[in-house]
DNA sequence: CGCGCGTTTGACATGACTCAAATGCTGTGG
DNA sequence: CCACAGCATTTGAGTCATGTCAAACGCGCG
């Protein structure tokens, strides 16, 4: 039962943190903004962010189409962004776990372009842009990493696409699942064992598949011996064939 | 017949071109990098740029995984970029139109991550990274305009991940043909009436489609009184109605 | 403890794919 | 300039994966 297992605890549980830390002691520093910052600038960069950002699930960070006034690094939990088609749908455009970027691709239009909405209670900081462009200009390093990571998500997108356009059901719960799990290996997470923050109805709207299929799918992916799921935790037993899934 | 259509001539015939103009007198400058810069700073972009790319159909620009040299921006004709699926098949991730970035998703990586070939004819400005990046810690509004193209191209891709996964072939060709049509009218092109550079295989592909199932489309949407095709020239007779297609 | 929502399971319908073959177009060499 | 080869496009017939609808189940929260 999912219940007696002890699922690893993946994020910091906001209600027992301390203050939240400046970026020199910040277990994220290699996966973000700072990296590579001279102390100097580093000290700039740290009294422009609003670490003071605390989401509960179901709250909204931001709405598509309100002007952009900042971009946001996940600090503990899980947001989502959706974008309304216009038949009333939504569709899941990402989920964004510690270290991630939320907003780039609003700099562009200079309005958000999702809406953007917490999975569970998280935190997070808030880097406004107008100043993030004034410092910019001092601090190429930091344009640079600004670039790296809209470049990095681009890649990812692109990646998204082919499996959205090329791969059936299988493929798209296995890819999905060994993205899950590449990133948590990033930040020092198990690689085969986590939790799944996300309800089946928005893994199966992000992937384009019904929510049935997705339920099918995981009983069929467990029968089969490559996981082990209860409710929201999962196990990854067989990372080869899962590996091999993602293919057709 | 299209052959006896006088078909509008969507770009420069490279053949007849006169030699390629500095960034100041290029009919492309308002939709690319150089836009706010001032006449000291665009001078020393100038200098970096290598505008003496030409390319056949199919020729090659670069592959994935290859070493991330250059940023590109075509400056006639029609690009592809595909990426290599595990299993052999390949999925068309873009196409590029005069104005347009090729390259931005290989910043992070640094690496290509697609290989980028000519649907016919073309030529583009050569952007050498390094040098790009060295001019961009003295010019900040360079470093802001790629972040903005990067930007750009992130929420288009967004977009496109929501056709594929929620839209049926309908709403997925009816918006590939929008979306040419309103590329066209940003560089001053008819809306209404242009030619497919690219082969109805690529639409499809592109579109994670049968090439069958485009053909199929192309003679009902004709049918209906939406389009006009003949061979590779369009006509987009109902744009209201096309629109209306976009949905589910 | 009970309600409600998230999840699972089953039966059936259908849109798009695959395979197959005819037709049309383009570029090339004689 | 014409003929031909090869590729692109169109059209038809049958199959299958995934969606839709319906209903049962069970976990978690109040």
């Amino acid at each position: 039962m999912a219940t007696n297992n002890p699922v690893i605890q993946l994020f910091d549980n906001p209600t027992q943190r301390k203050d939240p830390v400046a970026c020199d002691s910040c277990s994220l520093y290699s996966l973000c903004l700072p990296l590579g910052l001279n102390n100097h600038d580093l000290q700039k960069l740290d009294q422009i962010i609003d670490r003071e950002q605390r989401y509960q699930r179901n709250d909204r960070l931001f709405r598509a189409d309100t002007p952009f006034t900042a971009l946001f690094v996940v600090r503990s939990g899980t947001f989502k962004t959706t974008v309304a088609a216009s038949n009333g749908r939504e569709q899941i455009t990402g989920f964004y776990f510690p270290g991630e970027f939320i907003g780039l691709d609003a700099i562009y239009t200079e309005n958000y372009q999702s809406t953007a909405t917490a999975l569970e209670t998280s935190t997070l900081c808030a880097l406004p842009f107008t100043r993030l462009q004034t410092l910019g200009a001092d601090i190429p390093q930091l344009q640079i990493n600004m670039l790296r990571r809209s470049s990095k998500e681009l890649a990812s997108d692109k990646n998204l696409m082919i499996l959205l356009s090329k791969n059936n059901a299988d493929a798209r719960l296995a890819t999905f699942l060994l993205s899950l799990s590449a990133r948590f290996q990033e930040r020092g997470f198990s690689t085969t064992r986590f939790r799944l923050s996300m309800p089946r109805k928005d893994i199966a709207n992000h992937l384009g598949l019904a929510v049935e299929t997705i339920s099918r799918l995981f009983a069929r992916f467990q029968q089969q011996g490559l996981i082990d799921v209860a409710g929201k935790s999962i196990t990854l037993v067989d990372l080869p064939n899962l590996q091999a899934r993602c293919e057709h």
